[in-house]
DNA sequence: TGTACATCAGTGAACGCGCGTTCACTGATGTAC
DNA sequence: TGTACATCAGTGAACGCGCGTTCACTGATGTAC
């Protein structure tokens, strides 16, 4: 009872071969959004869905990392057009970098099994370029430095500041979709809170202006808070 | 080839049944450890490491996610019992939620793929009570609470601002285990600047005093800083 | 004190499955002469 | 214009593997009478 689910697929013109390759993506991406591992979508579901034979995956992909590896390429492409999007009436780089992230978060959110083979799985071909040389990561960082211009955040060097925010957006998409019985109430009111704490907390750090520490941040805030009540009552 | 890579273990005497129990649970939890996801670990492995047949895990586990489950409760004890340990000296609620934090990441990046089951994978048992009753979730509340009563955070409910700082702390841990490649630096003073940030964010949201937006914080910033460089050069 | 029986903590062998991948082949389309 | 050949885009069938799980059995230990 192995039959196909998709009507065989009319074979490539001559020369077309390639035409192939961009539907086993496009099927695997599909497929991959309704399984909750990559090891529930297999090469021959993939073929099924395409309309083809198994061993025609292998004719564009060397093995089942490969195809995978484009899936997340894909999904990468796709993530940073929401976020360029999104960001495209904001007013301001705050605006923009909260436009960024909220829409990170909402990709993260609308497309979790994606967003968990492209940034929560380990990676089968680790290349540091394929992140950092990314879309997605090229156009976030250019809105950090945008928002160090503006004299928003104080650094020289915006990577270490990028890094920072996106691991807020990451930790509040990552634990949403991993843990989804949590209380998160509505989950873009916490995602909003989570990115615009993680941004106001660079802002203040830079306000510091001294490495932060425990006893820095409690200073810091009961000069700003004085008069209201006093610590210690606390055992 | 299958020789058994352990002596066959001696049989339990009568009566003492559960102790096969603990020690699956540990040789499974050692196995995870090696592991880079939970398929990777068989049944068949588990029984091998601690000397005793496949069918005998099924004395003591309805099936493999039962004995992933009680891996997990396990990591989350030992979390746990770090980030107290932790906490043990510090001074102040606010050093004691940097150590909790900073104890957090340091479990994850120590123990990257117990991290992983427990706090990135899909929960095979999804239960909420798992975790917010757990002790880790539980000690780290009652911290945010602390915070709460002198007066660094502003809130009734201790558990929106739990979540989030978790997700802050989780953010950068899962980050850099899932893309340990990327250019972190000194992990440990990532962690530190991303857990300070989110703490000193929102404090400050607590200073600012009305529900957080890119132009409140832009402001905030500005008014705070005069004098320095005045923004509108960038495009 | 002896013996029949119950219980407990396992074992040994196998079932059935789905997977990634390979290999030899096919048949339509284009090309050289 | 005809024909032999090369190429391309696939197919069909199978290999070999490791897995989770089940089932009937075993043999030591304790217990009832």
């Amino acid at each position: 009872m192995t039959v196909p689910t998709v009507a065989r697929r009319q074979r490539s013109l001559r020369g077309a071969g390639e035409q192939l390759r961009a539907e086993i993506v496009a099927a695997a991406t599909e497929l991959l959004a309704a399984a909750t591992s990559v090891d529930e979508v297999s090469i021959r579901a993939v073929a099924d869905a395409v309309g083809v034979t198994p061993p025609s995956i292998y004719l564009h992909f060397a093995d089942k990392n490969e195809l995978v590896a484009a899936v997340v390429a894909e999904v990468f492409t796709q993530l940073d057009a929401a976020m360029v999007e999104a960001a495209a009436d904001a007013d301001g780089p705050m605006a923009r970098l909260r436009a960024h992230g909220l829409a990170y978060v909402r990709f993260a959110l609308e497309h979790p099994e994606h967003y968990r083979i492209a940034a929560m799985d380990p990676c089968p071909r680790p290349d540091v370029d394929e992140v950092l040389a990314s879309g997605a990561f090229l156009h976030f960082g250019a809105t950090v430095q945008e928002c160090i211009d503006a004299g928003i955040f104080v650094g020289d060097d915006p990577l270490p500041i990028t890094l920072d925010l996106w691991a807020a957006a990451h930790g509040i998409a990552a634990l949403m979709i991993a843990k989804p019985f949590l209380p998160w109430g509505d989950r873009d009111a916490a995602a909003e809170r989570v990115l615009c704490a993680a941004a106001l907390g660079h802002a203040a750090a830079g306000l510091v202006g001294q490495p932060l520490t425990s006893q820095r941040i409690t200073d810091w805030v009961k000069r700003r808070r004085p008069g209201r009540r006093t610590p210690g009552g606390s055992r």
